[in-house]
DNA sequence: CATCCGATTTGATATGGATCAATCTTTTCG
DNA sequence: CGAAAAGATTGATCCATATCAAATCGGATG
């Protein structure tokens, strides 16, 4: 591993507060690897032998079924994912392929039980990204069962803009039929809901985006802590009412 | 809380090779309650303040955005559910309520906490919960992104029967429009898939469901390992192939 | 056991979104 | 730079599923 990744690996949610000697063990049992574009690092229904942090580029988590597939996640350095396998000793329920050029860290899961075993601290972090994980599922299976693809497009596009820290315009981080396979749906459909929310105020410009009016958007569309992804405060503070109507 | 629930709560994933000394401190830091069928135990929105575990009846998470709303999710006993809520102290993602006449144990978050820093097999087996908690709602997401509303119900169907224990025939265990709202569709278009599948040999007798060649429907269905929740094992132990087709 | 009310089913219709096919754009690469 | 490939868009059509309305069914209750 290089040494100008340890401090951003450090600092992940999975290892900040664990003792260094446990952070020193782990990363020498780590692998360090650099891996071209559209290249399958795994497969579902694999054993998981190993926790991934991607360190640089960029990796999609996706599914398939039936000649179906669907993308479930796309993650971006520095974080660590399918944690949630290596726990129970599970097979992979999703497939993973690099959408850039990245380099990932793999740490053998023997290794992380053992650490497990011997840094409660370390055990709290799991804990806590593990309790972070299923709350983002939730919210991905709450869109799917609440919404339509353009209401999932909209609440998606908005939550984008946020997490870029500009409210008016930012650049989609992945293709379009990407996006679509993400959110559920076909790329000609996307491609039409994208037109039709020019009356929205939302145009396109190739892979840019540009919201006139965020707010405006936000109230319209019902943008909502407990079902979007609102930020690193996500529904953690509660600026709003939590009953509505309640008083 | 009454004696004879002890040995099943002690029995729960979350509790089972834990100290008794940090079960016996949680069990008295717990209230237990009795409520009527469907009580609103919380909303999406409320801050979590307890764990829950159910030790009769069952309980519905459902979730609501814009007068729509969704079954995420049905408990039944013994469990403990909203774990994920607790651990980061940030609000429920779903709203709960009874389904029929249930038995509940509450355990303030506050003193699950301080369990958690008292024993690590505490933590151990939070994330163990937690990581399967994750794969569930995985495969929900999946199940919604790839299946159609048909494809949803014959899957539900051959788990349901497979974890009754019974592979030809099983009682419903909730109302068809709650099933319906669980499988992300219409009562309607759930009682006409449920008319379409009688040429697939599955018939309904008001809520008792008959299915006449589970191991072929199995197979036509695509019941996935990876996708639906096939038993106990479910995902442990690898009779199928990882790769098919691939040796 | 008759009544009532909610759950379910059935029917008719509307619509979101998929599919298939063709065209246009952009990127890749010799 | 220019051809080829891949991605995106547009158009036409089809299908799954929602919606709205009405008719049954079935269980709870007095």
């Amino acid at each position: 591993m290089r040494n100008d990744e340890k401090p951003a690996i450090r600092d992940l949610p999975l290892f900040r507060g664990i003792m260094d000697e446990t952070f020193d063990t782990l990363m020498a049992a780590t692998y360090s690897q650099e891996f071209p574009p559209q290249l399958d690092l795994f497969r579902q229904g694999d054993r998981a032998d190993f926790l991934h942090i991607l360190v640089e580029g960029s990796v999609q988590l996706h599914t398939e079924w039936r000649g179906r597939e669907a993308i479930m996640a796309v993650i971006r350095p520095v974080s660590s994912f399918i944690v949630a396998a290596c726990i129970p000793d599970a097979p992979y329920l999703m497939s993973a392929r690099t959408q850039e050029r990245s380099r990932i860290i793999m740490l053998p899961t023997v290794d992380l039980r053992t650490a497990l075993g011997r840094d409660p601290a370390l055990a709290g972090a799991v804990m806590s990204h593990l309790a972070m994980s299923f709350r983002g599922m939730v919210r991905q299976a709450k869109n799917l069962k609440l919404r339509t693809g353009r209401e999932r497009l909209i609440a998606w596009l908005l939550s984008q803009a946020r997490r870029e820290g500009n409210l008016h315009t930012f650049t989609l981080p992945f293709e379009k039929r990407h996006l679509a396979s993400y959110l559920g749906m076909t790329p000609e459909s996307l491609s039409r809901v994208f037109n039709a929310l020019k009356s929205e105020g939302i145009t396109l410009d190739g892979s840019r985006v540009i919201i006139a009016d965020h707010a405006r958007l936000a109230e319209v569309a019902g943008l909502d802590a407990m079902m979007d992804d609102l930020g690193p405060d996500n529904g953690r503070a509660e600026p709003w009412s939590p009953h509505p109507g309640s008083w």
